[in-house]
DNA sequence: TGAAATGTTGGGGCG
DNA sequence: ACGCCCCAACATTTC
C-alpha cells in the first residue's frame, strides 16, 4: 500500500543476515543514529544464489524462531522486520525499492546497511547489491559486524595469511579490538507495523512430516536475550572449570555458546569483552576466560581459511591430500564425483549417521547430534576421526550430514575443523593422530553417563575393527605420501 | 585437542 | 646378601 509521501522523508534499511541481534550490531547502531530517520529490518532468505550453501534442517528450525525473537527485539525499538525470499542480488534492491515506495520515499533518500559477509558466494552477491543500490541513486554501507577482525586483517610478517594457528593467534592479540557497541538507545520517529513481506510461517522453515524438532526445542532457545543468559551462566559456571570442564561430555562443561555465535545472536567481540574482564575480576577463572578467547580466535582463524579459499568445504587445504584413497567416494581428486554411495563404505557411513557403529561413544554423540542439533566438541573429534580414519570415508561426508543436522553449522568452523581431524586442514591434526574411541570413552566419560544418557541401550557389533583398519588407515597414509 | 610400540627403571619375590 | 626375574610405572619413539 502506498502512503502519502513525506516531505524530505528517508529511509535506512538494515540488511539482517548472520548477525539477528539488536545489540552490537554496527549496521543497526548506524541507521538509527540518526534520530529523524525510519529504520526498517530486511531479512532475505537465499536458497537459489550459486555459491550461498543452501541451510541444513537444523539451522532452517534455528533461523524460523532466531527471526522471531529478532523481530520481537526490533518490535520494542519500533522497527519492522520485512522477510523476503529470492535470490539475494537481484532481490534486495528490488525489494529495497518496494519498501521506499510503500512509504512514498525517493531512492536518494535510501541508504542500505549490512554487517558484511565472507563466503565466496556472499561477498560477490553483496557487491553486486551495493552496485545496483548506488546505480539506482541509493547509499548503501557495510561494516565489520560477525568476527573479531576482518579475516584479511591478521598477515604473516611477509604479508601472507596464517596457516598456522599460534602465530595467527599471538598476531591477533596484538590487533586492537573495536569495542563492542549498545543496543541502539533511540526508537523509531514512527511505528511502522504494515509493511508487505512474507510471512515466516510461509518460508516452512520448520518440519512437519514428521517434526523431528522436540528434542531441539528441548535442548536450546534460540534468540539474544537466551543468548545473554548463557553467556552468563559461562561467566559465573562454567569459565572457572572450563580447561578441565571442556573436555568432559558428561558434564555441563562447554560454553555451548556456538549456535549463538553461528547466528549472530551474540558477536564474538562481545564474549571477547567479557572473558577479558573475568581474568581481571576472578583471577580463578583467568585460564578458563582465556581458553574461551582463544576458542573464539579459533573461530576467526577458520573464516580467514574461508576467506582465502571459498571452495573450503570441497577442497582440500594440502593438495598432497587429493590423491589419498577414499573408500567412498573413490577417486577423491575429483569433487563433482558424488555418487550414490555402493557397498561396505555406504552401510558404514548410514551406521555411522544412525549411532549404530557399535562404539558407544561414538552412538551417542551422534544421536545426541540428532535429537538436539549439537555434539559435544570432543566427541565431535571422536566421530569424525571414526569416520575418516577407522572407516576411510572422505571427510566430506562427515562435513555434509553435520552441516544438515547442527544447528551451529558454520560456513567456515564445519569445514575447516573437518579438514583438521582429517589432516588435511591448516594447522592440522598430524594424520596418524587416531582416536580409539574405547580409550576415549574411558578418559572423558568416566562413568559412561553421557553414553547412558544417548545411547542407553547397549551398542551392537562393531561395525569395524578398530586395530586392523587403523593399521590400513596408516598403510592409506603411506600410500598417498609414496605418491608425491 | 593420540595411541601403540618400544625402551628404561626400580621395587619386590625368590632361589 | 646377592643376583635374577617379573612387571608395573613411566618415558621415549614411532606412526
Amino acid at each position: 500500500m502506498k502512503r502519502d509521501p513525506a516531505v524530505n522523508a528517508s529511509v535506512n534499511i538494515v540488511w539482517f543476515r548472520d548477525d539477528l541481534r539488536v545489540a552490537d550490531h554496527p549496521a543497526l547502531f548506524r541507521a538509527m543514529a540518526d534520530p529523524a530517520t525510519i529504520t526498517v529490518a530486511l531479512y532475505v532468505l537465499d536458497e537459489e544464489s550459486s555459491g550461498i550453501r543452501p541451510l541444513g534442517g537444523a539451522a532452517r528450525w534455528w533461523l524460523h524462531h532466531g527471526l522471531e525473537a529478532l523481530r520481537g527485539s526490533l518490535a520494542e525499538l519500533g522497527v519492522p522486520l520485512v522477510l523476503r525470499r529470492g535470490p539475494a542480488a537481484a532481490l534486495v534492491p528490488t525489494a529495497v525499492a518496494e519498501i521506499a515506495t510503500e512509504l512514498g520515499i525517493e531512492p536518494a533518500k535510501i541508504s542500505v546497511f549490512w554487517n558484511r559477509r565472507y563466503g565466496g558466494g556472499e561477498r560477490a552477491v553483496d557487491a553486486r547489491v551495493k552496485e545496483s543500490l548506488l546505480e539506482a541513486g541509493a547509499h548503501a554501507e557495510s561494516f565489520s559486524g560477525v568476527l573479531l577482525h576482518e579475516p584479511w586483517i591478521p598477515q604473516t610478517q611477509d604479508g601472507r595469511p596464517f596457516r598456522v594457528f599460534t602465530p595467527f593467534f599471538n598476531a591477533l592479540q596484538r590487533i586492537e579490538l573495536r569495542p563492542a557497541l549498545p543496543a541502539p538507545s533511540a526508537r523509531n520517529p514512527r511505528d511502522l507495523t504494515d509493511l508487505s513481506g512474507d510471512e515466516l510461517t510461509g518460508w516452512e522453515l520448520l518440519p512437519s512430516t514428521p517434526d523431528w524438532s522436540a528434542g531441539l526445542a528441548a535442548a536450546w532457545t534460540p534468540g539474544e536475550e537466551p543468548a545473554w543468559a548463557r553467556l552468563h551462566d559461562v561467566l559465573e559456571d562454567i569459565a572457572g572449570g572450563y580447561e578441565q570442564g571442556r573436555d568432559r561430555p558428561d558434564l555441563d562443561g562447554t560454553s555451548r555458546l556456538s549456535p549463538a555465535l553461528r547466528w549472530g545472536h551474540l558477536s564474538p567481540v562481545q564474549v571477547w569483552e567479557a572473558m577479558g574482564a573475568l581474568t581481571t575480576r576472578r583471577p580463578d577463572a583467568a585460564q578458563g576466560a582465556r581458553a574461551i578467547m582463544r576458542q573464539l580466535a579459533w573461530r576467526d582463524f577458520c573464516w580467514n581459511l574461508l576467506y582465502q579459499q571459498p571452495d573450503l568445504s570441497t577442497r582440500n587445504l594440502r593438495p598432497e591430500f587429493d590423491s589419498f584413497d577414499w573408500s567412498w567416494p573413490r577417486g577423491s581428486a575429483n569433487a563433482s564425483d558424488d555418487g550414490d554411495p555402493q557397498g561396505l563404505a555406504a552401510e558404514h557411513f548410514a551406521s555411522w549417521c544412525r549411532g549404530e557403529t557399535g562404539f558407544a561413544l561414538v552412538d551417542a554423540g551422534m544421536k545426541q547430534l540428532w535429537e538436539t542439533g549439537w555434539m559435544h566438541n570432543r566427541v565431535r573429534m571422536v566421530t569424525a576421526s571414526l569416520l575418516v580414519k577407522n572407516l576411510g570415508i572422505h571427510w566430506r561426508m562427515g562435513e555434509q550430514w553435520f552441516w544438515d543436522t547442527l544447528v551451529d553449522a558454520d560456513a567456515a568452523a564445519n569445514p575447516a575443523n573437518w579438514q583438521w581431524v582429517a589432516g588435511c586442514g591448516a594447522d592440522a591434526s598430524p594424520y596418524f593422530r587416531i582416536f580409539n574411541p574405547l580409550l576415549q570413552a574411558k578418559k572423558f566419560d568416566p562413568q559412561g553417563s553421557y553414553v547412558t544418557r544417548f545411547a542407553p541401550l547397549s551398542p551392537g557389533e562393531p561395525v569395524v575393527d578398530l586395530k586392523e583398519s587403523r593399521v590400513a588407515a596408516l598403510d592409506a597414509y603411506a600410500r598417498m605420501k609414496a605418491h608425491l
